[in-house]
RNA sequence: CGGGAUGUAGCUCAGCCCGGUUUAGAGUACUCGUCUGGGGGGCGAGUGGUCGCAAGUUCGAAUCUUGUCAUCCCGACCA
């Protein structure tokens, strides 16, 4: 009908891109790579944003925000950083506009150029870490432990809904401490909040490891991530934490008094996910007939659809609706009764299917005879009569049974399409059939150059703790572990 | 930034090659009525378009020419 979804078989990326818009997720706007999140999607996201604000609140964070603009000259003072972001910043050069001459419309005012140019934050490194140097003087005032939730934008060529647009939303966390080791322990904590984050909420299995230098941040000494395996065999990166060193502090003069008197520059970390985790959470579980979301993270966890013929029968349904529904809540479920009488039930069916929500009761005239309720389960499309009486505890282990088994069943896939490959000849063979490739590395920047350029696959990450002797498929040089190839997002 | 394609109703598209029976169509959506209602309903009526924008050719342009803007796909670039 109207809303037939591109099979993921037929053109997967098409799938993805119909998906998106006839869930009501997101559509683009008039403003070229940048998306309007629609209150669906905004939803989900809003679900993610709560969990993860508890979860940081929870090791100890608490949120600031700063400003959208930066000076041009704050972004040059970290030498890395600058080559990284240079190629893709929005600049702001003027305040003001005016009557254009010819009457049509408005122009930039020339006189009102401004003196420094203002860049649209990439990423607040920069000027977080000019108004830190204000804030830490001693050991006492460390470590500062602060997250923002906003926007930023870096100038992509090519944009997809989610997965890469020119503005995005995000968290982005930023901290100081006083030792090297308490900065790098929380890196890594952050990468294990992000990890569990994305496996309990998102049913989302990921590989948590260290990016090569070359996918390393820009201003980082070392890049942790999650990467996670979509449908189609590519990898997404969902996550990354930083240690970003001395580097920033250096850049702009942050120094602290320790206890023995002193002076030393502060180290580092910074931590960020972004909407790109709605397009990661929607290539992880969704199907040919729509979204299969998490339901944890559904807006709403069970919607109910009644089925009748005229407004007495509807009247008996809804009764018996309005008495489940208090019962569901006590629970912690969210629910919708969808009585709108300007659709059919087949129309809502297929609706709710294709938004993903994770449980479908309807009630007819039949289950009110009977005492029972149709129950759908999105996750396996399959239907089942209950009793009504004590349904929602059903529910609540179905729900419970459903995260579950969308977790299992992604990590079932990832596990499937996993593998030890230990020649160049077969990798070339392998890579085109997708999944993480894990392969032995001589641990040089060339040897990855080179194989991306032959084979379009990266390393996706070191994956940590694992240690295991071999040689480099490419070079044969000798190799301490095994590393994660794949193509990716 | 290179290569390719497309802009016609809210959406998907036909019409264009060969200019004039086209007062610009279809499906879908929307509005009203009605029969319906357990998997995207049937019937009837109706609303809705400066044919992306600009210039040109012509008696006449959705249709031909040039320019321009935008979008999509494939590359390049990139967290």
């Amino acid at each position: 009908m109207a809303k037939e979804l591109t099979s993921r078989s037929e053109n997967y990326s098409q799938w993805y891109n119909d998906l998106v818009l006839k869930a009501d997720l997101a559509e683009n706007s008039a403003v070229r790579g940048c998306m309007v999140i629609k209150p669906y999607g905004y939803a989900i996201w809003e679900k993610i944003q709560a969990e993860l604000d508890r979860m940081f609140k929870e090791t100890g964070h608490v949120n600031a925000y700063f400003p959208l603009f930066i000076p041009k000259s704050f972004l040059s003072k970290e030498a890395a950083h600058v080559e990284g972001f240079a190629k893709e910043c929005a600049v702001v050069t003027h305040y003001r506009l005016k009557n254009s001459p010819d009457g049509k419309g408005v122009i930039v005012d020339p006189e009102a150029k401004l003196e420094e140019e203002l860049i649209v934050r990439p990423t607040s490194e920069t000027i977080i870490w000019s108004t830190y140097k204000n804030w830490i003087q001693s050991y006492r005032d460390l470590p500062l432990l602060i997250n923002q939730w906003a926007n930023v934008v870096r100038w992509e060529m090519r944009t997809r809904l989610f997965l890469r647009t020119a503005e995005f939303l995000w968290q982005e966390g930023h901290t100081a401490h006083a030792t090297e080791g308490e900065a790098m322990a929380e890196a890594k904590q952050m990468l294990e909040v992000y990890a569990t984050f994305a496996e309990n909420f998102m049913a989302m299995p990921v590989l948590k490891g260290v990016k090569s230098a070359n996918e390393r941040f820009a201003g980082a000494l070392e890049t942790f991530c999650i990467e996670a395996l979509m449908q189609d065999g590519k990898a997404l990166q969902a996550g990354t934490s930083h240690f970003l060193g001395q580097n920033f502090a250096k850049a702009f003069d942050v120094t602290f008094v320790d206890k023995n008197n002193k002076i030393d520059y502060v180290w580092a970390t910074s931590w960020g996910v972004s909407t790109r985790l709605m397009g990661a959470l929607i290539m992880s579980h969704s199907d040919d007939n729509g979204l299969v979301l998490p339901p944890k993270l559904a807006p709403f966890q069970v919607v109910i659809v009644p089925i009748y013929k005229n407004d007495e029968q509807l009247a008996a349904i809804s009764e018996k609706v309005n008495e489940l529904i208090p019962k569901l809540r006590k629970l912690g479920i969210s629910v919708k009764f969808d009585n709108n009488d300007n659709k059919k039930p087949g129309w809502k069916f297929a609706e709710y299917e294709l938004k993903g929500v994770p449980v479908r009761l309807a009630m007819g005239a039949r289950d009110l005879e009977n005492g029972t309720v149709e129950v759908a389960r999105r996750d396996t499309l399959t239907k089942e009569t209950v009793e009504l009486e004590g349904i929602e505890n059903y529910i609540e282990k179905l729900l419970d049974a459903i995260q579950e088994n969308i977790y299992k069943k992604a990590f079932d896939y990832r596990t499937s399409v996993t593998r030890n490959v230990d020649s160049y000849d077969e990798f070339k063979v392998e890579i085109e059939k997708g999944g993480f490739l894990l392969c032995h590395w001589d641990g040089t920047a060339e040897t990855e150059e080179r194989v991306k350029d032959e084979t379009k696959a990266t390393i996706r990450c070191i994956p940590l703790e694992a240690s295991e002797e071999g040689v480099c498929i490419f070079t044969g040089k000798p190799s301490k572990q095994r590393v994660v190839f794949a193509r990716a997002y």
